[in-house]
DNA sequence: GTGAAAGCGCTAACAC
DNA sequence: GTGTTAGCGCTTTCAC
């Protein structure tokens, strides 16, 4: 019932504890072979397992890694959250999963309790949600800044929190977009309608630069206020936002750049739904290339978002954290066109 | 740059240690008022945040729970993993979330991770899956008699495993399923078509079960073994069991029910790939209610799984442990039939 | 009402 | 090569 210490260990092997710990830290060049068998053997005996609260008290890594995002019930954070936890499997971490919902309120709460877990790092997706009354500025930069001087490494992802003197890994937003839009004028579309995502969110507005900027630099007008609007991410808004657009002006636009893959499935529903085809009618294409774009029907040409990539390099900038010289410090990751069968060519 | 400590606390409101742990846990009705604000002042000043590794290590629990799921690409695992956390964190605990991915060793591995962490319990969705080539039999259940009588709790969920001497919070999936064919039967279906769970699955068995029993208690024969396929769960293995059904015997039923809603996404994915319509060529029903199964098109009729309460009750059972009586002792919570617009009715 | 001191399970100087 | 011992940050008994 009562489970065994490095004591036990060592009494039954007829060692220190010293000599216990060794083995368990690998530190064991120097022991005589039959100590360390009949170390192994009493630990097996045992079923001892070191605790790793213990260990970590005494200077070692928790081996813990907290990972706090809006919600997993997006599966672009689903996606995100699970390929870090896959790269922390395989070095020896683990990871504590916290769903902000949203809410600054609920971020700093996690904050705090991983600091008191005394996490080895945070990677943070933090949320900057504009609601229809207020809007969330999100998390003070100061808060982030403060956790770092105590010497937990924090790691930005996906979204930016402007002022925070961490390091941060992004998808290259802009350009993605950029080569998406491009796209979609070599297939002969002129005037696309775009859902885009909260106006605070620095991946939506890069997104939307890379739309302009290659509008522009085809000798397109920037397209009409009217079929340009403001989403939040979700299946909902990108479903309402269509009907809107349908409803208002839906001769004006041939195609919908939804600025992420879940708002492109609620607008190819919201298209379907009206009797129109998706691509025959309207081309729509998204962004994140989560995996339900894959099996969308039709299957949702977008951008892909090299999560594997953030994530290794997510965990990368943890191991490497060094408190004295913390700054702003970002990489940017290439993101790549997958075309599929959402959007129809219009040149003859 | 250093993390404060209770001295530091301690030191700066003038006060020893102990007072200032006895405010921590709030032991605080005999303390001076004025002691109490210099403590909370000096907490403040200094952003203290006690170590929760010290103070379990001392006794108290860890307030971390572990969560073992196949994989939270799952969305009902997903959707469970959060409610889990939603209780979790209102209660003050955070949840290590481990996707096991369908192995057996990685669910092991994971399963003496969270003993090291010395997590205050461990909810586990174990893996059973059977591949075309070997049937991985899943865990040892002696390894999680193991486990509790070190003291750690265990709770299984969703899905059982034999011979393990700990509770289990389960949906009522016979009955459930039971509902559900019954809503065939009486809209007029006689010739069901099924995609069932992996065989050693058992709520697949008991959903298969509720099946054969509607069946019989109506008349009507078991399902002839061509329109029986054995799936996995996944959305892959719906969408290409559905093809070979609608190859080998289109004609020989009028309605799918997929044991889960991943695979009757597959399902009707596949149907109207085939140019043929849902529901009035098929009609195609799932298990799960998870949320891509409002959001599919059509909306998909569903049996809803109980899961806030389920998430609930676990994090009860793990609350109430008693180390020295474990034992099997399960909860089957009530499941919902959700009909929404994946069915036609037959009936003139 | 408050504090001194022991000890949770472990690691790492330091000694031999 | 291996053991003795101090101490990580905290809680809790026991004294005052």
């Amino acid at each position: 019932m009562t489970r065994p210490t490095i004591k036990d260990v060592a009494r039954r092997a007829g060692v220190s504890t010293t000599s216990v710990s060794r083995f368990l830290n690998a530190k064991t060049s120097n022991m005589r072979l039959h100590i360390r068998r009949r170390i192994a053997r009493a630990i097996k005996e045992l079923d001892y397992k070191p605790d790793s609260r213990a260990r970590s008290l005494r200077g070692l890594a928790t081996q813990i890694i907290g990972v706090i995002v809006p919600t997993t019930s997006n599966p672009f954070c689903e996606e995100l959250a699970r390929a870090i936890e896959n790269v922390c499997y395989k070095e020896g971490y683990c990871i504590l999963v916290c769903n902000s919902q949203h809410s600054t309120e609920r971020e700093c709460r996690y904050l705090d309790v991983l600091q008191q877990q005394r996490v080895d790092g945070i990677v943070l997706v933090s949320s900057r949600v504009d609601g229809i009354v207020s809007v969330s500025s999100g998390i003070d930069p100061e808060k982030l800044n403060e956790v770092v001087k105590k010497g937990i490494p924090i790691v930005l992802t996906d979204e930016d929190v402007l002022g925070a003197k961490v390091p941060g890994v992004f998808a290259k937003n802009r350009i993605g977009a950029a080569e998406m839009t491009q796209y979609l004028i070599d297939i002969g579309h002129k005037t696309i309608a775009f859902v885009t995502g909260p106006s605070n969110s620095l991946p939506a507005q890069q997104r939307l630069e890379g739309v302009l900027e290659t509008l522009q630099k085809n000798g397109l007008h920037p397209p009409n206020e009217k079929i340009i609007k403001k989403g939040d991410y979700s299946f909902e808004k990108g479903y309402r936002l269509t009907k809107e657009l349908l409803r208002e002006s839906a001769r004006e636009f041939t195609a919908i750049f939804c600025l992420n893959d879940f708002m492109a499935l609620g607008a190819m529903r919201a298209i379907q739904e009206e009797g129109a085809d998706v691509p025959n009618d309207y081309s729509v294409v998204g962004f994140d290339n989560m995996y339900f774009a894959s099996i969308s029907n039709p299957p949702l040409t977008t951008v892909t978002q090299p999560i594997k990539e953030m994530a290794a390099k997510i965990f990368e900038l943890i191991k490497e954290f060094n408190p004295r010289k913390m700054k702003r410090n970002d990489y940017f990751l290439d993101t790549k066109l997958v075309i599929r069968n959402s959007c129809k060519s219009l040149n003859i």
